[in-house]
DNA sequence: AGCTACTCCTGGTAGC
DNA sequence: TGCTACCAGGAGTAGC
C-alpha cells in the first residue's frame, strides 16, 4: 500500500501537473473522502491556485493560494490503502471509484480514485494541525542516529508496532518495516529499550537504505492498487527480502521465511537472520 | 505507557 | 455456477 516511497514517487510525478493550476468546480461522490462536507469542500477550493505539492510522512500536502480569502490553506491527501491520484483530460472516464474530482484551469481534471474509501482528500485552513502528531521524516535531517538511540530508549515497545507508529517516525508502513527489520537483522518483537548501540545503528541505516532504494525504483506494486500517476508500476517489489515471501528461502541465509501475526499485521521474517527476542 | 479490540470499506479468494 | 464467509490493511478511538 502506499507508504513513504510510493507517496514520494506520486508527489514527484504529479507536482508539475498541478503547480500553478487553478481549481474550478469540484465534484464529490463520497462525502467522507473530503471529511463529510462536500459543499464546504467545493466552496473552499474553488478559485484556489496550487502553489506546490509537498509530502509529510504518507501525507501529500498541497499549499494553496486563495485570493481574497482569510486564509490560504492547503489540500491534505492521504491515500491509505487504495487511493490514487490521476490528472486526466476532461473527457477521460476516471472509472467507478473516483471519489473526488477537481477541474483544473488547464482543462484537465484531478481525480482522487479510491476503491476502499479509506483515503482522504481534505481541504484544511491550518494543515499543520493534521500533521503535528507526526514523528520526524526518516530521510530528513532530524532523523539522526543519536535521536533514534534516545527515542528508542524512551519507549518500551516492540520494534514493529513502534516503527508503524506515525508519531514515532513518519512514513513507514507494513511492507517497509518488515524489509527494514530484516535488513537490520532485528526481530519485530524486540523491545525498543533493549537494543544495543550497534543494533540501533543497523536499524537507522536500514530505514534510510530501504526507503531510498524504494524511492529510486518508484515504490512497490504487488497488486492492482499502486501505480505511478503515469500508470507505471513501481519495481521495488522485485527487491523484497521478506514481504510476501513466506515459505520461500531467505536470500541471505537460505532459511525459510516465516509469516506471523504481530499486532494484527501480517509480519514476515527470517527466523535465522532475525533471532527471537529471548535468544537475543 | 502500551496492549487489544473495533471501526471504516471493498475486491478477491477460499470453501462449499 | 453461485453462494457465503472471511481477509487485508492505515490509522483513529475506546477500554483495560
Amino acid at each position: 500500500m502506499p507508504e513513504l516511497p510510493e507517496v514520494e514517487t506520486i508527489r514527484r510525478l504529479i507536482e508539475p501537473e498541478l503547480v500553478g493550476r487553478e481549481i474550478g468546480r469540484a465534484r464529490v461522490d463520497w462525502a467522507r473522502s473530503v471529511g463529510g462536507e462536500p459543499r464546504a469542500f467545493a466552496r473552499a477550493v474553488r478559485g484556489a491556485r496550487v502553489r506546490a505539492v509537498g509530502r509529510r510522512g504518507k501525507f501529500l500536502v498541497a499549499p494553496l493560494e486563495r485570493p481574497g480569502r482569510r486564509v490560504d490553506g492547503a489540500l491534505v491527501v492521504h491515500l491509505r490503502m487504495s487511493g490514487r491520484l490521476h490528472v486526466e483530460a476532461a473527457e477521460e472516464d476516471p472509472g467507478p471509484y473516483a471519489r473526488v474530482s477537481c477541474e483544473l484551469s488547464d482543462g484537465k481534471v484531478l481525480h482522487f480514485v479510491d476503491v476502499r474509501k479509506f483515503g482522504r482528500f481534505l481541504f484544511r485552513e491550518r494543515p499543520e494541525e493534521l500533521l503535528q502528531h507526526l514523528g520526524p521524516e526518516p530521510l530528513g535531517e532530524a532523523f539522526t542516529l543519536p535521536w533514534l538511540r534516545s527515542a528508542l530508549r524512551g519507549r518500551r515497545r516492540a520494534l514493529k508496532p513502534l516503527l508503524l507508529d506515525q508519531g514515532f517516525v513518519a512514513g513507514l508502513g507494513n511492507i517497509y518495516v518488515d524489509e527494514t527489520l530484516h535488513r537490520a537483522r532485528l526481530h519485530p518483537l524486540v523491545r525498543s529499550d533493549r537494543l544495543r548501540a550497534p543494533r540501533v545503528a543497523a536499524l537507522h541505516a536500514a530505514i534510510r537504505q530501504v526507503l531510498a532504494a524504494a524511492i529510486e525504483r518508484e515504490g512497490s506494486s504487488f497488486d492492482t492498487f499502486y501505480r505511478t500517476p503515469e500508470g507505471r508500476p513501481g519495481s521495488y517489489q522485485e527487491r523484497f527480502e521478506v514481504y510476501g515471501r513466506g515459505g520461500k528461502p531467505c536470500r541471505r541465509c537460505g532459511a525459510t521465511i516465516r509469516k506471523i501475526v504481530v499486532c494484527q499485521r501480517g509480519t514476515h521474517l527470517c527466523p535465522r537472520c532475525q533471532r527471537t527476542p529471548r535468544s537475543g
